[in-house]
DNA sequence: ACCGGAGCCTGTTAGC
DNA sequence: TGCTAACAGGCTCCGG
């Protein structure tokens, strides 16, 4: 499942492989993978254009054209980017890929079929709903403290709240709340101030681990070149229901919040 | 305005 | 053992 340390992964991963190179054509067999606009309409409109830039948003993969298009795409928790050569052939869960004029080609794969690719001129209407992102430095405590000011939600579901804050998901949510000593449950407006400190420190201190650590491949999730990251050896709460807690050695506690797995130390966390 | 839940998908796993 | 049903999860849409 991609969030913002898999995405920031990949975009790191495809930036020289892909960044001057010029499309010369799409294949698609489950045109569902193109949510705007159609399959032909995409295949016209990124003919022959050059990616100028890739950047991420929250966890959208943001590929500047030339002639201001912008090319996204949403891994969703299945999807996986790659280069390689075009004469390779596709697996089977590969349903999108773009041809490039130098030989290549950059394969969407997406076994359970969420991912979505984008091509817009303006990308507003994708981007206006979204939350800050956690690691820039306009996301200040202050910023968090107001964000969180007269919401009743359980901190859970709202952390993967993608217009409360861009690019946590299930994973960095709970590892947060756990170096935040702060239960899952815990409605948002119930904080105290030394809480909402210890809450941003710990979101960035998770994403940026995550990062440095290329991601985590629990599920899906592999790096461009195949590889796993590491990120899976050092989560904290992730998935280790019932092992005990690094901390205190409490058993880890799993429940469900919103319809979302979520894993905590009962004694560290309240 | 806010929030929870269904639905989209398919490989894996638990249970009969 | 072989089969089916439940489960996982990011996000959008719908209803309370």
């Amino acid at each position: 499942m991609p969030e913002l340390p898999e995405v920031e992964t990949t975009v790191r991963a495809l930036r020289p492989l892909l960044v001057g190179q010029t499309i010369a054509g799409v294949w698609n067999d489950w045109p569902r993978h193109i949510a705007v606009p159609s399959l032909a309409e995409l295949r016209f409109r990124v003919h022959g254009r050059q990616i100028e830039a890739i950047n991420r948003r929250a966890k959208y993969l943001v590929f500047d054209l030339t002639d201001s298009e912008t090319l996204i795409i949403h891994l969703k928790m299945s999807g996986r980017l790659s280069v390689t050569a075009q004469d390779v052939p596709a697996d089977k869960h590969v349903h999108t890929i773009f041809c490039l004029e130098n030989g290549q080609a950059l394969r969407f794969w997406d076994m359970r079929k969420f991912g979505r690719v984008y091509l817009v001129q303006n990308t507003d209407a994708i981007f206006a709903k979204l939350g800050p992102e956690p690691l820039e430095r306009e996301f200040t405590v202050a910023v968090l403290r107001g964000r969180l000011h007269g919401r009743h939600r359980a901190l859970k579901p709202l952390l993967l709240d993608q217009t409360f804050i861009a690019g946590v998901g299930n994973i960095y949510a709970d590892e947060a709340l756990f170096y935040a000593g702060i239960h899952p449950t815990r409605p948002a407006n119930a904080l105290q101030a030394g809480e909402i400190t210890a809450l941003h420190a710990a979101i960035q201190k998770v994403l940026q681990l995550g990062i440095d650590r290329e991601g985590a491949s629990i599920d899906l999730y592999i790096k461009p070149d195949g590889s796993k990251g590491d990120m899976q050896n050092a989560v904290a709460v992730y998935q280790r229901t019932g092992l005990p807690c690094l901390t205190c050695g409490t058993p880890i506690e799993r429940l469900v919040l919103s319809g979302r797995s979520t894993h905590f130390c009962p004694h560290c966390q309240t």
